[in-house]
RNA sequence: GGUCGCGUAGCUCAGUUGGAUAGAGCAUCUGCCUUCUAAGCAGACGGUCACAGGUUCGAAUCCUGUCGCGAUCACCA
C-alpha cells in the first residue's frame, strides 16, 4: 500500500468520526523545498463538506495522523497546506525496500502481459536519413523501451517505403549520370549514393522545366511533360508490371540504401523486430474496402471511386480507392494495420509518425473502428512536431538538410575535444576512448532531442553546438560516472544494508523521495508515450544527488554506518539513473 | 476560409487529475579545486505565463474570444 493510501484511510476514518463526512480521496502533493515536511495534504478540497477554517481543519488532522499514523512524525499547517514530516523509519524502510529489488521500477514481462506494437522510422528508399528522422528514431525507439519497461510485450518494427515515383526518380538520374557508380567503386555510403541522384534528378527536371517554360508552355504542362519526368513515371510503369530489367535496378539501388541505413541505425543504436516493406504491402487493404463497401461503411461515387463520410465526425469526405481502381495511402494502411495484428496477436499500436499527418491518422483510425475491429481503440498516434533549421523547413530535394550521419559525427568529434581538454582519461587505451567519445556524443544529441515534449517543434540551429554542460546527457552521464569512483573505492556489499536509528540529513531524504518516485515516472511516461518525463526527472535526481554529493562527504563520514548508507544511496542513484538511461537509449560510462 | 497543434526569463525548455512566493539550463556577473572526478557546487541578475474576458476559495493549467506561428484540408505519400 502506498503512503497516500494509508494516509487516506486514516483521513477518511477522522472525518467519519469527528464531522460524520464520508470521502476518500484527498489531494496529496510533495511538500514544496520553502517549507518544512515531506508531504502536503491540500485542505481546501474538504471544505465543501465541512464549513470551517481551512487552517483549523488542516491543525485538527495534523494532530490525529501524528498520533496514529507511524509515518507521520510531526506537522504544520501553513494556510490550508497541512504539511506532515515522516518518521525516519518510513525512511529506512523506502531505502530498503529499494535496496533489494534489482528490477525497482520496471515491471516484469510476462507470455500474459499486453502487446503493443512500435511503429517508427519508416524512411523513403531515395535518401539518406537527416536530422527529422533522428527525432522519429529516437522517440520511436525509447517509447518502445519505457513500453517494456511498463511491463509491455513489444514489437518495433518499421514499413519502409521501398516503391513508387521517388525511388525511380533516382533510378532514372543514376542510369543518365550514374556511368556505372556504386558504394564500392566511389567509396560513399550507399544511402548517400542513392541520395546524390535524387538531387540530380531534381536539377535536371527543374532545368528542363525551364527550358519548356520558356518555349511555350505552361508551368503545369512543363512539370508533365519533361522528358527525364515522363521516363521516371515510365520506369514505374514497369516496375509495376514487373519488368526484370527495371526490378533488378530497384533491387540493387535498394540494398545499397539498406546498407547505408544499417550503419547509420547501428550508431544510433536504434533496432527492429520486424521490416515490412510496402513493395509487399501496398496491394493490402483492397479487400476491406470491398467488405466496407457491402457493409455500407464506404460508398461508391459515379466514377468508381470509393470513399468514406465522415462529416458526422466533423471531418470531409475521404478517398479509399481511386476511380481506376488502384490503392491510395489510405487502403494500403488499413491493409498493413489489420495485418500486423493478424501476424503478431497484438492489443496495441503506436505509430510514430510527424504531426503533419495528424489528420490522416485520425480518419485512419475512425476507418478501422467503423470497419469493426475492436482494437481500433487502443491505435495511437505518437505525433511529434517537426525539427526546423533556422532557415526554415528542411528540404532533401535541395539539400537544405541536416545528415543524420554528419551530425552523429559532429557530435562524437565535439565529446572528443572536450574530454581531450579536460584530460581525465589516462590509462584509457584508444578503442576504449574512442568508445567513451561516441557514448558521450550520442548522449548529448540523444538527451537534447528526447528531452523535449514530443508533441513540441523543435528549432535546431547547426551554428549553436548541442551542449554539453547543464541539463544535458554529459551532465548525467558524468554523475553517474562520479559515482562509479565511489563504488570502485567502496568496495561495499550491496546486499546487506541495516540501519538502526539513523538520522537522515536533509539531503539523504530528498534523494530517497526523488528515487521512490521512479516507478510511478515510468508509468506515467508508458501511458504518455513520453520520454521527455523521464528526461526531465533523471534532471532533477542528478541535481539533487550533485547538490548532496557536493554538500556532503560519502566515504569521508563520521560513522561506519553513515558510510555504509550514504554509499548504497549512490549505489541506488547510480542505478536509477542507469535505467532511466537505458529506456531513452542512452549508455552510461564507468569514467569520463 | 474550415480543422488541429503551439505561444512561459534574452535563448532552450520544465511546470501530469486547477493549489503555497511560476522553476531549471545556456548567456552575464560573484564565490568554491591541499578533501569521494570543477562536464560540478553555492549564489546574483532576469517573468504583464501572447492578449482580453469568464468559471472559483484558488488559473500558466479549464471555458470563450482575439492576435501570432506552424501543420493540414489532393483520385500525393
Amino acid at each position: 500500500m502506498t503512503l497516500e493510501t494509508k494516509l487516506s484511510k486514516h483521513i477518511t476514518k477522522f472525518l467519519q468520526e469527528t464531522h460524520q463526512v464520508d470521502a476518500d480521496s484527498f489531494e496529496f502533493q510533495l511538500t514544496r523545498k520553502e517549507f518544512e515536511g515531506d508531504i502536503t495534504l491540500v485542505v481546501f478540497p474538504l471544505l465543501k463538506y465541512i464549513k470551517t477554517n481551512p487552517v483549523q481543519l488542516g491543525e485538527q488532522i495534523g494532530e490525529y495522523l501524528s498520533k496514529s499514523a507511524d509515518e507521520v512524525s510531526k506537522f504544520n499547517v501553513v494556510k490550508g497546506f497541512l504539511n506532515l514530516s515522516l518518521a525516519e523509519s518510513y525512511f529506512s524502510g523506502l531505502i530498503q525496500t529499494m535496496s533489494r529489488d534489482k528490477d525497482f521500477g520496471f515491471k516484469k514481462v510476462s507470455p500474459e502481459s499486453q502487446k503493443v506494437m512500435v511503429e517508427y522510422s519508416s524512411p523513403n528508399t531515395n535518401k539518406p536519413l537527416h536530422l527529422g528522422h533522428v527525432r522519429n528514431n529516437l522517440l520511436g525507439f525509447s517509447v518502445a523501451e519505457i513500453q517494456k519497461a511498463a511491463g509491455k510485450q513489444v514489437y518495433k518494427t518499421q514499413i519502409i517505403n521501398d516503391r513508387g515515383i521517388h525511388i525511380c526518380k533516382s533510378m532514372v538520374a543514376w542510369q543518365k549520370f550514374g556511368d556505372g557508380e556504386t558504394p564500392k567503386t566511389s567509396g560513399v555510403k550507399g544511402d548517400h549514393l542513392v541520395g546524390k541522384y535524387y538531387v540530380e534528378f531534381d536539377k535536371a527536371y527543374k532545368a528542363e522545366i525551364k527550358e519548356l517554360t520558356q518555349k511555350d508552355k505552361t508551368e503545369e504542362e512543363a512539370k508533365k511533360e519533361a522528358p527525364i519526368f515522363v521516363e521516371a513515371q515510365n520506369m514505374l510503369k514497369k516496375w509495376e508490371a514487373g519488368d526484370a530489367e527495371v526490378v533488378e535496378l530497384w533491387k540493387t539501388m535498394n540494398q545499397w540504401v539498406y546498407d547505408g541505413f544499417d550503419i547509420t541505425y547501428d550508431n544510433l543504436g536504434v533496432d527492429f523486430d520486424k521490416n515490412y516493406y510496402e513493395s509487399e504491402t501496398y496491394l493490402l487493404g483492397k479487400d476491406h474496402i470491398k467488405a466496407g463497401l457491402e457493409s455500407g461503411v464506404f460508398f461508391k461515387k459515379e466514377d468508381g471511386s470509393v470513399w468514406i463520410d465522415l462529416s458526422k465526425e466533423g471531418l470531409d469526405e475521404k478517398i479509399v480507392l481511386r476511380s481506376d481502381g488502384t490503392a491510395v495511402y489510405m487502403t494500403q494502411d488499413i491493409g498493413t494495420a489489420i495485418q500486423r495484428v493478424a501476424d503478431y496477436d497484438i492489443d496495441e499500436m503506436v505509430f510514430t509518425v510527424g504531426n503533419e499527418q495528424d489528420y490522416h491518422f485520425k480518419v485512419l483510425f475512425l476507418i478501422l473502428k467503423k470497419l469493426g475491429f475492436e482494437w481500433a481503440d487502443h491505435l495511437f498516434h505518437l505525433s511529434y512536431g517537426m525539427v526546423d533549421l533556422p532557415s526554415g523547413k528542411m528540404k532533401s530535394r535541395e539539400g537544405n538538410v541536416v545528415d543524420a550521419d554528419d551530425l552523429i559525427e559532429e557530435m562524437i568529434s565535439t565529446a572528443k575535444t572536450i574530454s581531450q581538454e579536460l584530460g581525465k582519461l589516462e590509462g584509457y587505451d584508444e578503442e576504449e576512448r574512442n568508445e567513451l567519445y561516441t557514448m558521450i556524443g550520442l548522449g548529448a544529441l540523444k538527451y537534447y532531442i528526447l528531452k523535449v515534449d514530443p508533441k513540441k517543434r523543435i528549432l535546431f540551429d547547426p551554428e549553436e553546438s548541442v551542449d554539453f554542460q547543464g541539463n544535458t546527457g554529459p551532465f548525467i552521464q558524468y554523475t553517474y560516472a562520479r559515482i562509479q569512483s565511489i563504488l570502485r573505492k567502496a568496495e561495499q556489499d550491496s546486499a546487506s544494508l541495516v540501519l538502526s536509528n539513523y538520522q537522515f540529513d536533509v539531503k539523504e531524504k530528498a534523494l530517497i523521495k526523488i528515487l521512490n518516485q521512479f516507478p510511478d515516472i515510468i508509468q506515467q511516461a508508458a501511458e504518455q508515450y513520453s520520454p521527455a518525463l523521464v528526461a526531465n526527472f533523471v534532471y532533477d535526481l542528478v541535481k539533487e544527488f550533485n547538490s548532496f554529493y557536493q554538500n556532503v562527504s560519502i566515504l569521508g563520514a563520521d560513522e561506519p554506518q553513515q558510510i555504509e548508507f550514504r554509499v548504497e544511496l549512490a549505489r541506488l542513484v547510480g542505478e536509477v539513473i542507469k535505467k532511466s538511461f537505458k529506456v531513452l537509449g542512452i549508455s552510461v560510462p564507468q569514467r569520463m
